[in-house]
DNA sequence: CGGCATTTTGACAATCGTCAATCAGTGTGG
DNA sequence: CCACACTGATTGACGATTGTCAAAATGCCG
């Protein structure tokens, strides 16, 4: 299996030969670690970097009555706490949801991939900006759609984002999170969640195989969960001008020609809500 | 007034005094701009950077049946696109909420500060992920919480946020924010925020007169949203290392010392949930 | 004063949560 | 190979939060 972590990377920026073989070096060592243990727990100031390989973890906090929410699901590919250090430490925690493959990248190695592989460096802050839009999209889902619609949605997102680092076919990927996980993504109780997956599946939508899930018509779903892809910005724009490591300095301050079109065009009204 | 910008930044990392007089040069102009009006839309390739100086804003999607959704709100001192130019395009729209004052950031004044000022560079980042971390917390207020203390740890937030750029007192800000746009962020109705509004007020947290929002006892506030200010990261931990633009190179490759006790720490159970 | 946006109210409906029991699947030890 | 234990899935009855609809009241601005 490929590396994960290329693929998702070639997504963000256009890699060097020499940037993949140092991303396939990296991840060489690899460990273990079984379903619900956790990576990181919040107020930690970790060393290293978690690289998930395979199976699912989670980002999540606890709330003072015991409930948790799941913020994010963190699929092989993704890297769990990149620059924490920026911030000073973890203001949530990281478990596994299954068992999973962990690399645990000291920060050297993260250091060299940024100081040294600068496509690297822009291709691991695509991925932060990507985690951003998702997070967005889910508050989206959290807030404006009915139950059904959360889960339908969850499962595109999944689908395409397993697509991506080569984990799904075209419309099936393995799934083993338990319903009480996804009640506390989605804020529904486990309850709930067992009853909109069987009217998901008595409606033809998704049939599950034990830990395999399977969309039987992956256009439907997605219709059906009002599912727009442009968030998880999976096809690479070509507008990466001349590098990032191009010491261009500003030419002049001050508003730019294209501030006066830009102020025309944008202040005129939202547009009205269209009712359907 | 300060220069918010400055305010803000000042929280992410330690400026110099020329990081400061560019960062009060940058903001000399800025343009009025009336209530619910797009600064920009989805789809779009902004070229300059907006930054509130006085006024909401938020992030929005629309949906298919009209509905809206607002994912963060933009307070002075805020930048509303800055790393666009790495995703390619907008996936949400940005609008006022009430008239603000905005000013328009040219690419290459952005340009300058990242390439020429290290420490302002770095507190954008800061910025960036600090927006990523509210987008979690904001998670977990729709997810897990009711309607009445959804209601309170937003306020509470703004609340911290405000004082942050010296636009609140001890416990009152401006808030000219309509009940239906409140909705909107809390995945709420208006009615029903309307309820819970009232409810507040009844129990002795808050009061409105007019725009101006007064919290009674924060405090009391604080504690029935069970809102821990801990992912506002308004306290600058002083862990900047030797600093972001020295050269080192990674050692060497694999695992460090201290890969292996994360690891024996991390592959303890996750703590159960306590029930209360 | 008049017009318009926003807030407020009330009756009713629907989604989703709670509680508690039962069923199914999986792995282990004897 | 089967009993047992455990986790996770499923079901049903009932309750509560929140949404819907529609109207009335209030406040703001020219």
């Amino acid at each position: 299996m490929l590396n994960p972590l290329i693929q998702k990377l070639e997504r963000g920026a256009r890699l060097t030969n020499d940037d993949r073989q140092v991303l396939q070096t990296a991840v060489l060592r690899s460990q273990h670690v079984g379903a619900r243990k956790d990576l990181i727990r919040e107020g930690d100031v970790p060393d290293n970097v978690h690289l998930i390989l395979n199976g699912f973890a989670c980002r999540y906090k606890m709330l003072p009555n015991g409930q948790r929410q799941i913020m994010a699901y963190l699929v092989p590919g993704d890297l769990c706490d990149l620059h924490v250090s920026i911030l000073g430490e973890m203001d949530h925690s990281i478990a596994t949801l299954c068992p999973c493959e962990v690399v645990y990248l000291p920060r050297s190695t993260i250091e060299d991939l940024t100081e040294n592989h600068s496509r690297i460096h822009r291709a691991l802050w695509w991925a932060t900006l990507v985690d951003e839009a998702i997070l967005r999209e889910w508050i989206v889902n959290m807030g404006r759609r009915p139950a059904d619609r959360k889960l339908a949605h969850l499962l595109c997102e999944l689908l395409m984002r397993l697509q991506a680092v080569g984990l799904a076919t075209d419309n099936s990927y393995d799934f083993s999170v338990t319903q009480a996980d996804l009640g506390d993504t989605l804020g529904l109780t486990s309850v709930h969640v067992n009853r909109v997956l069987q009217q998901l599946r008595s409606d033809g939508l998704i049939a599950l195989k034990g830990r395999n899930l399977v969309i039987n018509d992956v256009e439907r779903l997605k219709a059906f969960a009002e599912f727009n892809p442009n968030y998880l910005h999976l096809t690479r724009r070509e507008r990466e001008r001349s590098g990032t490591e191009t010491g261009a300095v500003a030419a002049e301050r001050g508003p730019s020609p294209s501030v006066t079109d830009a102020l025309a065009r944008n202040l005129a009204d939202r547009p009205p809500a269209q009712p359907e």
